[in-house]
DNA sequence: CTGTATCCTTTTAGATACTG
DNA sequence: CAGTATCTAAAAGGATACAG
């Protein structure tokens, strides 16, 4: 995933490329609140295959939201954490769960409309 | 592209199904200023084929943040608009390219690092 | 003018097994 | 523990031609 460094309409295509993949969402917000290993994110997100996590997490450094940072040690020993870079995307993010969230009870209030309140 | 109603992690994957699609930033920057008609987006979007745009454009309008106005007329007339959702959801999209902007000039700062300033 | 239909390529993700 | 490798499936998008 290398971004584009033109033929962008707008720059929130950048961002939206940035966080576009199945994944990346619930990867940053683990990271949001906590440093998190490997391991850890794999049993917090059980439905991601490690194939998957591994690409997500790889694409997440690569773009310089998250750090992955490698212990020598043995067993192996990695930590992943927000950069700068991630923490100051959060704001964005939570504009989006913002209007997230007002979509979804909008759309409730859409299929309101056509049930009949019940004449007691 | 049916939205899921369970199994999100954030309602921000609500918005980011949404926008996702590779021109519907595009057009909904297009439909931000102006009522637009299909004929006149393909012109302003030359990349596109009419096979996906209608694809964009149905998805769309079937989440809600456009509308679809058929003049019965010969030839055919048909106008694109924003809904008061899809006029909602501008504010959010605003602040991803708020992030976009920042990005792209960090990223461009980082490298900078690399280069060696001239000595003359 | 506003689309559809068909075929093809690319991208993304999942299943499963295996390794330093 | 933290990944890789391989294979497969599904989704998304593009090229091109055609239709009401």
């Amino acid at each position: 995933m290398k971004l584009k460094t033109s033929g962008y309409s707008c720059t929130s295509e950048v961002t939206l490329e940035l966080i576009s993949g199945k994944w990346k969402i619930p990867v940053l917000s683990l990271l949001a609140s906590h440093t998190r290993r490997y391991n850890e994110m794999q049993k917090l997100i059980p439905e991601i295959t490690p194939k998957v996590l591994t690409i997500q997490l790889r694409e997440l450094e690569a773009s310089g939201l998250i750090h992955r940072k490698v212990y020598a040690v043995v067993p192996p020993k990695v930590e992943y954490m927000l950069t700068e870079l991630g923490l100051q995307l959060m704001p964005a993010l939570l504009q989006l769960c913002d209007f997230g969230t007002h979509y979804l009870t909008h759309i409730q209030n859409q299929d309101q409309q056509f049930v009949q309140p019940s004449k007691s």
